[in-house]
DNA sequence: TGCCAGGCCGGGT
DNA sequence: ACCCGGCATGGC
């Protein structure tokens, strides 16, 4: 695989499978275009985007933002003690975020399941492997397939395609996919006709983001201004 | 003011 | 195999 440099400024991987995967490359060079680098996943250290990832589902990142903050003044961003904390100091800490009950058990299980099954060690969990650690992930009550595929890609450098609502709404917006297609189903679009790069596969899910906030938002319909027009 | 936000689970068809 | 209600705060 050669890593271009070339004169449009790319530096990923451009090599694409078939029509499909020159569609898909044409969205993300758009979407580069208009939006630029989005420098992702917006954190420290790959245990802060792990506990990001639990904390941001179906919840605007401002909000997580002040949760992190929290946790983080508090010193409990990090295994040990949040395997100490109990979960109702927990959740009162977390409280910004929106569904703090639910999501301080979610971090609880997370936790307990690094500490109990992996050492306590995230570099442990991800040196089974992309597929291997993504079963292990799943396996954790409160941790589904995009939070998943998150804390793989973007605490672990491993090459895998997350998929949001806003890939998801943009995707059929635009008609690259069917209405009723799901999760592991796009994710597979990416993964099989595209080249495995993390860095590609980092910014393009935070383009489609990007393009999410700005322009295919919910009930708003096919925009003259969307970089995606006539795509 | 109501709708929306970087999901997922559990119970019901 | 879907479908739906529940979970909760903060911004616009």
């Amino acid at each position: 695989m050669h890593r271009t440099a070339n004169r449009s400024g790319y530096h990923w991987p451009l090599e694409a499978v078939g029509p499909v995967g020159e569609r898909l490359l044409d969205a993300f060079k758009r979407l580069f275009d208009a939006f630029g680098p989005q420098h992702w996943w917006p954190a420290d250290e790959p245990f802060e985007v792990c506990v990001g990832a639990i904390l941001t589902q179906n919840t605007s990142w401002n909000n997580v933002s002040r949760a992190i903050s929290g946790l983080k003044s508090k010193g409990l961003l990090n295994v040990d003690a949040l395997y100490q904390v109990p979960v109702d100091s927990l959740a009162a800490a977390i409280r910004p975020a929106g569904y703090y009950n639910l999501k301080a058990r979610r971090l609880k299980g997370f936790v307990d399941f690094l500490v109990s099954r992996h050492e306590g060690s995230l570099e442990r969990l991800f040196s089974l492997g992309l597929e291997s650690a993504r079963q292990a992930l799943l396996e954790v009550k409160g941790i589904g397939p995009e939070t998943a595929d998150s804390i793989l890609l973007y605490a672990g450098g491993l090459p895998t395609f997350v998929v949001d609502a806003y890939t998801m709404r943009a995707l059929r917006r635009h008609d690259l996919v069917d209405d009723d297609i799901g999760y592991e189903d796009v994710r597979a679009l990416f993964m099989d006709y595209l080249a495995s790069d993390v860095a590609l596969f980092n910014e393009f899910h935070a383009l489609w983001v990007a393009l999410g906030k700005g322009f295919c938002k919910r009930g708003m319909a096919r925009c003259d201004a969307c970089p995606l027009r006539d795509l």
